[in-house]
DNA sequence: GACTTATATCAAGCGACGCTTATATTAATG
DNA sequence: CATTAATATAAGCGTCGCTTGATATAAGTC
């Protein structure tokens, strides 16, 4: 399942979203996100479920508790994904601060980038 | 039907990858898609109408040719949403970089990072 | 004006996904 | 050891998105 299939979902990205703050049981999460989008334990075990496989997110047993904590790996990938298009809108000078605030390895010999549609119609 | 999802079908990551071109007649997205993927006339048109309609492109009649062309602010919100994430693999420092590179308004008072799991339980 | 080209729309089928209820699993607790 | 708490899994079902095949629209061409 590809990256964008599994934040296509609203509760999932919600729950990325929480775990932003810290590993968190999954109790706290199916409460959290349960009560706000209506759902119930099952449906949100489901989601963390996916996420899991994903790779989106860790899980460590404590107990009985499950606490889950962010990945960063896919949602890495998202944001490289979105490198070709950053162009559009990023104010142009900015690729060399783009490039030392990404960390990026090497890509793109700076190509004069033409932004989209050039209007010469007739 | 939010950003995510319309990215979460790989034809229309394809259409948006090859807008990056450059403007482009409906007639050759179908023809490359179409082909790499094989399907339609119809089904690209529909991908192209779902993007159409959701802000991802824009349209503009030749004669008979659609030309398309990409819109960057549905995938500037995406790149918006990933934000409060960057933390967790970008290397620190580079904040002030990120902040030119992206154009950000104004957002966050940088309060302390704080990356996740911190195991403090009884 | 008939014909072709370029593209959009419609109707229908199918499959995948997410939700629910019920149940299993495993650990803590008395 | 029986019971409760925390979480996961299973089975079933409805919905929704994708694709196809057929058709509509509209602009160029002869």
């Amino acid at each position: 399942m590809h990256a964008f299939d599994i934040l296509g979902d609203p509760v999932r990205r919600r729950i990325l979203e929480l775990l932003t703050a810290g590993e968190m049981p999954a109790g706290d999460v199916v409460r959290s996100v349960g009560a706000e989008f209506g759902i119930t334990q099952p449906a949100v075990s489901q989601h963390l479920k996916v996420l899991r496989e994903s790779g989106f997110v860790r899980v460590r047993a404590a107990g009985t508790r499950r606490l889950y904590s962010l990945e960063a790996a896919p949602l890495r990938d998202v944001d490289d994904w979105l490198d070709p298009f950053r162009r559009f809108w990023a104010p142009r000078l900015d690729a060399l601060a783009t490039e030392i605030a990404r960390g990026k390895k090497t890509r793109r010999e700076d190509t004069t980038p033409t932004p989209h549609h050039d209007e010469e119609h007739p």
